[in-house]
DNA sequence: GAATCATATAAGTGTATGCTTATATATCCT
DNA sequence: AGGATATATAAGCATACACTTATATGATTC
């Protein structure tokens, strides 16, 4: 739930991929693991430092385990980045547009 | 440069500790070193880490070195969390108030 | 109820990480 | 030039990390 938890998660590129696989849609472990050359521990593992952090939920379905998104891992990283809204890019068109788009 | 090595510098707590007292202002390591109970290579070490993941700048100057946040790090942060904006927080508000401060 | 399937946990291993002390390099001062 | 100051680099070490294989747990199917 940390900080530190939050970015070691996201520090290593199978986990972010498949993060950004979860991004699509939810999807169970044996699905997930698809197209990583890695055993079925080792990704059960990044799920379990995922969801740790706060970047995952899971919802046992029979033998099954559904995981998506836990939008609280984003918010918590949106949070942090935010401290250092003075450095942000200038394309705040850019954010404009963004905010018109989650307007609509 | 990668994302991997932005996450990773990141990951560290001195090093977000670090990153944090320069956006306050640049200053220089020996500066830098005050209240961290760590030895001067150890702080030089992080140094060059966030450096080379491009989240702060170095500028020498004599036998000092200036160090300040780079912008680049932060924006390349921010355009991997606009992946994510369809999780982002509900507080429209909130960011609708920080561009307004933007813009002021 | 036994075999199968989906997932997690345990234990072990090589490599990476965050420190340390010792030393190098470059600049400033007298 | 010689000593002090600011910083970086080298080498070493303990701990953490990302895997592996083997095994456990629990849900389904026959």
């Amino acid at each position: 739930m940390s900080d530190t938890e939050l970015f070691k998660a996201l520090a290593d590129p199978t986990r972010r991929a498949v993060f950004e696989r979860l991004a699509d849609g939810e999807m169970n472990a044996t699905a997930l693991r698809q197209g990583f050359a890695m055993s079925q521990p080792a990704i059960s593992q990044h799920l379990a430092i995922l969801r740790s952090a706060g970047l995952i939920a899971e919802q046992k379905l029979g033998r099954n385990v559904m995981y998506r998104i836990n939008p609280d891992g984003i918010a918590r990283m949106h949070q942090w980045l935010s401290r250092y809204h003075a450095f942000w890019p200038k394309r705040v068109d850019e954010l404009k547009r963004l905010l018109k788009e989650m307007d609509q």
